[in-house]
DNA sequence: TACATAATTGAAAGCGCTTTGGATGCCACT
DNA sequence: AGTGGCATCCAAAGCGCTTTCAATTATGTA
């Protein structure tokens, strides 16, 4: 059943069909309702290929998704997916996700955007100097960057979290604790979030004459492997740290059995903070020894970045270009006064 | 740039340049060649749009993605995705991903396979006696289902793997370490994998005269704080069970905690078992007591469902029906001898 | 040389929708 | 009766591609 059959059918042109469906206001509505009862009879579904060639409107935002072969797939990824979905099936939008080798992001992102499968992008992963900023500048085609690029031109749509800040803060609380010995778990080194983090805890460090030790620090993917393996090596120093900062809960998972292994008590031989993205997988709070965090929600960032981008593409008010959303710390029993040596 | 005018701007129709660039062997192979030539200088790329209306096939595999607020985002997912990602992008396929809610499936996957936006559908989360199957039999479309339904005729293109057998080797080889109370920590009552796996376990049980205890078994979504109330409930138990199988290592992550907070020993005072999905965030060889599974990779999985639909969609061949994969059971250090009271 | 055959290319008809630019009829008002 | 304004509706022109059917030229054969 295509437009044309239907309008046959009611004895009425396309037009008129096509604008009752649409809700165009010079439809009588009487015509109107004749329409929507026979759509509801006939089953008629308008072609989407066709709707699209004919607007250009596709109803879906499109996003790459880094994968290979051997590729960790991200369990950040999929929460915050979870979270874009969320907001997308009220609009009637859908997603299209484009695979691509994490090292031909740039690529992909413009094969995705003029394939014009997609009205807005969404893009994440952002890294320092990132080189896909220029390329979405120039694509006339709306997007929201989740995250940042330290040290680029900050001129471009994004949602971003206080991850200086937040770091900086668990930092503090730290060395008010009194602890004087910092190690930071983080994530990989050339991702936008990891630099912030980074200087959030250097700036912290400095305000008390203290820095961050070359090996004192990991850059790593976040997976719980990498913090076992990070924290090993941390216990190993001659100054063991006695205070971890740590850029995911997956991570302190790790870390944690590495250092439950070493024998030494957590939130007394040694404290940690770890950001917490709130994956329903992993309660900070239902750790053994529940984890103080700083706090922001993926999924919620998701369907807040959803709103923009569907509203953009159906026009439905201006949004703010540029959200930087504050992170919660909030204390449980991982952190804890510096052990007297 | 279109076609109109890349073909005017060659001296030829579109239809020359059409076929050239579609491989069609009637074509002049030095016209093909300043055809390719002149793509490449101008960046011309044909309209998705106007070619899937043509056509009719959109490059594009769908699937729903369960999503609501408060609606748990499954590790297990993202890590599939990853495995069809890894092949689509061979083929330059991608994906439309639907997000609907959970007690919407049907009706979203219905949506989907109308909307024209893609030629053939991947299926998930299958339930007993699936209402989808005999919907998606309806559809002329091509589909493949991950695991199976179980109750309905098994009819349909399926991958799937040897759950109940998985379960009940499991269950032997605890048997054989001479355990009699036994304990299933399972996923959601109404999933199909969840049934075949305890069919499996119980079926083992029967041969040596014993059966599952009611208050011995849990459904519950595969998340760590799940396993530790399961396993609490468990170990509260009068005849507390010494022999755990387990869904998940997501799970088991869970009840691991509550044994260890319980004082009991994995492996000497608690033997566990669990389905190893081969998550990349979780190692069951690198738990503080490295885990014996049934290992099956899901990745794999969603690579090989890749393979066959889009094989299909191109007519690459004809493709098994149904597969079924066995899995594998790796003995490590959380099973031993059921202890002796 | 004449004719069948193969190799290349093109014109034009869709694919199913939206939208522009009129029609048409009806009414109120001069 | 003449005019303008409304409310409705429609024919037809795209949107940018693929594909059928036909035309043209080159090649080979009798």
């Amino acid at each position: 059943m295509n437009l044309k059959q239907l309008s046959e059918l009611l004895g009425l042109s396309q037009t008129t069909v096509s604008r009752a469906l649409n809700g165009y206001p010079e439809v009588n509505e009487a015509t109107r309702e004749r329409v929507l009862q026979a759509v509801k009879e006939t089953g008629y579904r308008p072609n989407k290929a066709a709707q699209r060639l004919a607007t250009g409107k596709a109803g879906s935002i499109g996003l790459v998704m880094p994968t290979a072969p051997g590729h960790q797939s991200d369990v950040h990824f999929g929460e915050f997916l979870a979270g874009l979905g969320e907001e997308a099936v009220r609009h009637d939008f859908h997603f299209v996700i484009m695979p691509a080798d994490p090292d031909d992001e740039v690529a992909a992102l413009r094969r995705l955007a003029i394939s014009g499968n997609v009205d807005a992008l969404f893009v994440a992963y952002m890294r320092g100097h990132d080189p896909r900023l220029a390329m979405l500048r120039s694509l006339s085609m709306p997007y929201v960057v989740h995250g940042r690029s330290f040290g680029s031109e900050p001129d471009y749509p994004y949602l971003d979290i206080d991850n200086e800040g937040a770091f900086y803060d668990a930092t503090r609380l730290l060395l008010q604790l009194g602890h004087t010995r910092f190690a930071l778990m983080n994530g990989p080194m050339h991702l936008d979030f990891a630099i912030r983090r980074k200087n959030g805890v250097i700036s912290a460090l400095a305000e008390r004459g203290l820095a961050l030790e070359e090996g004192c620090m990991s850059h790593a993917l976040m997976t719980d492997e990498q913090g076992l393996l990070a924290m090993e090596h941390f216990l190993q120093l001659p100054e063991r740290p006695t205070a971890i900062l740590c850029s995911s809960t997956v991570l302190a998972l790790g870390a944690i059995r590495a250092v439950n292994q070493a024998g030494l008590r957590l939130g007394e031989d040694i404290s940690l903070i770890a950001h917490d993205d709130v994956l329903p997988l992993l309660k900070p709070e239902s750790f053994s020894v529940p984890l103080t965090t700083t706090r922001s929600s993926l999924r919620a960032a998701g369907v807040r970045i959803a709103q923009r981008l569907i509203g953009t593409v159906k026009q439905a008010g201006p949004f703010p270009d540029q959200e930087l959303w504050k992170t919660e710390l909030i204390v449980r029993a991982s952190t804890g006064p510096a052990p007297k040596f």
